[in-house]
DNA sequence: TCAGTATTGTTGACCTGGACAACAATCGCC
DNA sequence: GGCGATTGTTGTCCAGGTCAACAATACTGA
């Protein structure tokens, strides 16, 4: 039983140039991925992402809070399936990330008196703070990702994706 | 003890207008997020990675997988290492990914004779056919996302993101 | 030569997020 | 007043990202 059991056994060697590369290859052909937008918008957003989370890694605040927090706090006393809707967040997903910023004190959730099923959401006087704070390192990350990508390129993108 | 063990108690009812709003609210202010580019660009990409699993869903390629596929296809005999800086893809998860595709027959590991630790990938005829499969129903999906974003900021958007 | 260091791929473990179903409470409508 | 729809909560599953440990192999410098 030379191994044969394992489906992922290793094949013969190959005796092919390309596998006997030694010298630093050229750069990585992307083949008919440089047709297709998804692969550079994930790119980009994998930037981003990192570098919003390490720049408010202090805080503690991800991308998803960060945004819950400034729309609750445009929108005084919305509910969770509007604020669910506005941010393509799913509400059982939405709910245990609201649970996670009420444990802190940072939103609290008042019975909206006109649905008894509602939550009215709103910012805490700590949550407003935070988010202050929250706001001054995102613009500190935006200016980092618009000196990465050019400021005409930046000011080009979020123009041409905001009334997307 | 009226129920003040759990922290994440409701508070009293509210008399705010706000949250007796009944009529229709006008579309929720997104506040801050209008200056920030992540939050566009993460919408695009949940909305492409949608209409991408979607689309290819009957041949269970995702979009990993598909670039994986596309890339091993354009440079025959690469590394894992090298396929992984090129998608930035962390290798661990590349090894587990790269099994699921050898399993399905579709890529095959052959031992580099030049390097006794890297792995010469390549694709199987069968993972070729898959991949041209793949590659029709993907450019299906980017006619589709063509006609969302209009023609003429998809290749805005394309040529924009290209070199960075 | 060879001992230490770096690289490559694999595996295990953990965590976050997304998706879906079930459920209770409440609302709206007829 | 009853029935379907909505809202929020919880459980569960799965895919991905991350990290650490490990074995095998390559490289480097004394």
């Amino acid at each position: 039983m030379s191994g044969s059991k394992n489906p992922r056994r290793r094949a013969v060697a190959l005796r092919n140039p390309a596998t006997a590369r030694r010298s630093p290859r050229p750069a990585i052909a992307l083949g008919v991925l440089n047709f297709h937008l998804g692969y550079f918008v994930r790119r980009l957003q994998v930037w981003i992402f990192q570098d919003f989370i390490r720049t408010l890694r202090r805080i503690d605040i991800s991308p998803a809070q960060f945004s819950t927090l400034v729309v609750v706090n445009a929108n005084g006393g919305l509910s969770q399936a509007e604020l669910g809707a506005a941010l393509g967040i799913e509400r059982a997903r939405l709910a245990r990330l609201l649970h996670g910023l009420q444990d802190r004190g940072l939103v609290e959730r008042l019975p909206s008196d006109a649905d008894g099923r509602r939550h009215a959401l709103r910012l805490t006087p700590r949550g407003r703070v935070l988010l202050a704070r929250a706001k001054t390192l995102a613009s500190l990350h935006e200016k980092r990702l618009m000196a990465k990508l050019g400021v005409d390129r930046h000011n080009l993108l979020i123009s041409s994706l905001r009334n997307f």
